[in-house]
DNA sequence: ATTAAGCTTTCCTGTCAGGGGAAGGTAAAG
DNA sequence: CTTTACCTTCCCCTGACAGGAAAGCTTAAT
């Protein structure tokens, strides 16, 4: 199958399929003579499956974790579920602080009144230096 | 006042203002003899209010628009207010897709009993391409 | 047989918002 | 005078690709 076939089948652009190649995460036969990459099905699984783990939020190297305990027969679910459960948690700390950015941005824009004065409560608030704290 | 005071009374590391400066946002008096930059007052209260804006996830374009709103003392409260509610939205946008995600996974996660066998849900929801549609 | 369209390849540059560190000049303190 | 702490520019690095150029390959139509 060739790249964009297979690209195609797993949700994923041509680029980052080649991509994916490049750091060593999904390497396909590729014909000596024609250059051409050439996607098994197992290939195609793998892809299908960092296709989903990245729309997951997992980055590139968690996906590499995630990956070889794909392919490991032998594996326990153990670290697959603290992956997980890690995750959910960034993602929690992630949706805290953003929530928080949201309320302050409201309460910013509630007080605005946004007509052609230049009275401002934004730029007022924004110029005294007690914003948010600093997100990672 | 230089870049190192300037930059902790911002908040902000001595890196970010210099960038700041390569950029055209903050650009302050340089010494001709030593190449030192100097930070007039007027500097610093740009630099606190870059600082806020920033944390509160106002990207530098947005950052530059805010701040010729800023300095300008004909300004109206309309557009700062149009883009406060505008970035209210994109983090409303960002909220719902990061609260989807995290059900899933926690749904995943409850189905996983983590032990030592190899039988995983997590994994085997992440082969089959039906993962969360494509996040921004 | 030739040509054109539509693939593919590698390679280079750009993104965003800076971080890390080297080489070299300067300022303040002992 | 020396040490230490700061400043400068310069260049490469990050994550996860996207865009595009130049060249090679395949397939279908002419």
């Amino acid at each position: 199958m060739n790249i964009s076939t297979a690209a195609a089948k797993a949700g994923l652009t041509v680029k980052t399929v080649r991509y994916y190649d490049m750091i060593g995460l999904v390497s396909p036969y590729q014909n000596p003579h024609t250059g051409y990459r050439d996607y098994a099905d197992t290939d195609l699984a793998k892809l299908q499956f960092l296709g989903t783990a990245r729309r997951f939020n997992f980055s590139i190297d968690e996906c590499r974790e995630l990956l070889s305990l794909y392919e490991d027969q032998n594996r326990s679910s153990e670290m697959v579920k603290a992956l997980t459960v890690q995750k959910i948690a960034e993602i929690d700390d992630k949706l805290a602080e953003l929530t928080a950015l949201r309320d302050q941005l409201a309460h910013l824009a509630g007080a605005c009144h946004g007509d052609d004065r230049p009275d401002c409560p934004i730029l007022d608030a924004f110029s005294t230096c007690d914003g948010p704290s600093p997100s990672s």
